[in-house]
DNA sequence: CAACTATTACATTAAAAGGTAAAATACGTC
DNA sequence: GACGTATTTTACCTTTTAATGTAATAGTTG
């Protein structure tokens, strides 16, 4: 790896590496979700939520659409999916 | 993944996504390396490798062996590099 | 406009990073 | 075995960055 690509690459992980974030994007593997559903699963404020979203989208991880006065949050880079699936695999092999 | 996996997969996480600690994992793939080894290529002081270094330790992503009064670090985890395996795959993929 | 959802802004707190100097460890040589 | 040198670690302090709480604001709906 390239130094830039380095310096590239820590930013993803570190946009992954918070629990709240971590766990916002593994509820993102499958389905689209609200802010109000994502705060119901993670034990957190609404504001806090919009907060890690909003992260999240900076590195354009994720994207969102709005529906009424919901906001629809889901992951927009299929090689964060992919890391996610390893991930799952090499450190959770019993799910 | 459940909780508590999450949180250790983010700490997992956290301790990789420094540009500086993120090389030293890649400079480590494939060979041991004493920490003089290291600063060379990673601009920065000797200490501020060996505080790096003692992170990753502390992750029990690496180990070190001594010879005389050198130091010589290597990749214990093998999920990791796996993992950084694939993230090379999937983020630099024209080498 | 009242109710609901989400975002933003600001202030506070907490955690991580980095610099520097001192200390520990090992080696060779006298 | 004391001394000088090389490598690494530790400790302490300072600065920087990240995270959180709270309240205010925006936007949408009925």
């Amino acid at each position: 790896m390239q130094n830039e690509q380095i310096e590239a690459m820590a930013k993803i992980l570190k946009s992954m590496s918070h629990p709240i974030r971590l766990k916002i994007l593994c509820l993102l593997q499958d389905k689209e979700l609200s802010v109000g559903e994502i705060r119901e699963q993670v034990q957190t404020t609404n504001a806090n939520v919009s907060q890690h979203l909003n992260i999240l989208r900076g590195q354009g991880i994720i994207d969102y659409r709005k529906d009424a006065n919901f906001i629809y949050n889901k992951i927009i880079d299929k090689r964060i999916l992919e890391l996610i699936k390893k991930m799952h695999l090499l450190f959770c092999p019993n799910f």
